[in-house]
DNA sequence: GCTCTCTAGATGTATAGACGTCTAGATTTT
DNA sequence: AAAATCTAGACGTCTATACATCTAGAGAGC
């Protein structure tokens, strides 16, 4: 087992917690493996129980470890697929998964923010946004119909821009913002008449539908998307923990 | 502010973070209102400080409260600093938004797993599983059904359990499994007729369909779940990073 | 009025000890 | 052999106390 280094102002606890991590990531503990109970590594550490307990709780929280009363302490298995959670690019990973994908700008406007978009993208109500509505396709079949807002504030010049088969993100790291974060609400709504047209299904067929807030590295808002997917054609896959 | 009534066999710590609870659940506390002090709470609940910690320690990975170091702790303000992320159990996060909850056993069966109920919970083809269906009512309105798979070999027992009313991941600590982590995929689609005939809607209807597999804290999968979820009443926030 | 310093109040870290409760396995009893 | 009981070990809860560190605001000095 790892000892501790003379380190000024990390807290005891701290450094228990990270010479466990580092005993597992370097494989001295292994999956499925007991570690030594609070009491042998209070002994082991020089340290009182209560300290190596919040240093393993914190594990715990994390998920490297887990417990059970009576029993002990244990090693997790590492779960895999952080995919999962990521924020993916359409066009990237259509890419990645050999599908054929495109866009078309079918509508560029700029007008006053509709209420809900204002509140989302933390505007004052009446201000000016770019609104984009965008077709999808995936194999040659229409699949999503994004409506797309943005502050005209920060990205005034872009209506400017080739926006057909590129991702709007990135567009955006030109005008110096980086995606970083996505708030979605997701909902299961029946087609009404014009998305259904334009995804070419009977009025009333399911959609998944998304209301999508974008937040860039800073955490700014720099996009308020309703998203309205054909069902049969679209899937999200997430991980969630707690 | 709440006192605590004479309860057996209750933690103190649990007391006090469901005293702390429903004081903001009932609008006593408000958001973005600083709490009172681990000390004066100490004092008030008549235990020590380090006990009023742990509860309050619990409410803030909730994400109910936050603090501030040398300043205090202040009650959130509802989705915005309370996170989404959050695998959420929809019991305690029905409380917590003060919505009546509740949910009835339609079936309870033992069978061999289907090929992709296998899959998922890494079982060999045709293992033996528990196949529990369920209705969740909010507000007495019928939601969502689910048509759960488990183990039978790790939880043999469950199906003499009491199973309505309360979280299938509550039950589940009792067999020493605690539930970390869940990977869901989303679709919409339309409700076929039986789904259809429970949630009170025509088939056709626009249903969130999830298909969820449910980890415990050392990796076991051991939950994987169909979920048919009334479009029109139910709605799923997530947030994704990249 | 402005800046700097100080301080009260709040959370953060840490200790040592006590007792509760659960689990698995060993032991005893039947 | 099977069932019931016991027990060591491990985690869970709780106390009372001490000191560290951070923050916002009060007060002193300019």
């Amino acid at each position: 087992m790892s000892s501790i280094l003379t380190t000024e102002g990390v807290p005891l606890y701290v450094k228990i917690r990270e010479g466990i991590r580092s005993d597992i990531l370097q494989g001295r503990l292994q999956p499925g493996q007991k570690i030594p109970s609070e009491e042998e590594l209070a002994e082991q550490y020089r340290v009182s129980r209560m300290t190596v307990r919040q240093g393993i709780l914190d594990l715990i929280k994390e998920g490297l470890l887990h417990r059970k009363r009576g029993v002990g302490t244990f090693v997790s298995y590492p779960h895999f697929d952080r995919d999962h959670t990521r924020l993916t690019n359409f066009f990237e990973s259509a890419r990645e998964q050999g599908i054929e994908a495109s866009s078309v700008v079918l509508k560029i406007e700029i007008l006053a923010a509709p209420e809900k978009v204002a509140k989302h993208l933390r505007l004052e109500p009446g201000g000016s946004v770019i609104c984009i509505r965008t077709l999808r396709y995936v194999n040659h079949t229409p699949v999503t119909v994004h409506d797309s807002y943005l502050p005209h504030r920060l990205f005034a010049g872009i209506i400017h821009e080739e926006l057909e088969n590129v991702h709007l993100w990135d567009v955006m790291e030109k005008y110096g913002f980086q995606v970083k974060r996505a708030l979605q609400k997701l909902e299961a709504k029946p087609a009404a008449g014009e998305i259904a047209k334009l995804l070419g299904v009977k009025p009333g067929y399911p959609i998944l539908y998304k209301e999508r807030t974008v937040f860039s590295t800073d955490g700014t808002p720099v996009e308020f998307t309703y998203c309205y997917n054909r069902g049969d054609m679209y899937s999200l896959t997430v991980a969630m923990e707690r």
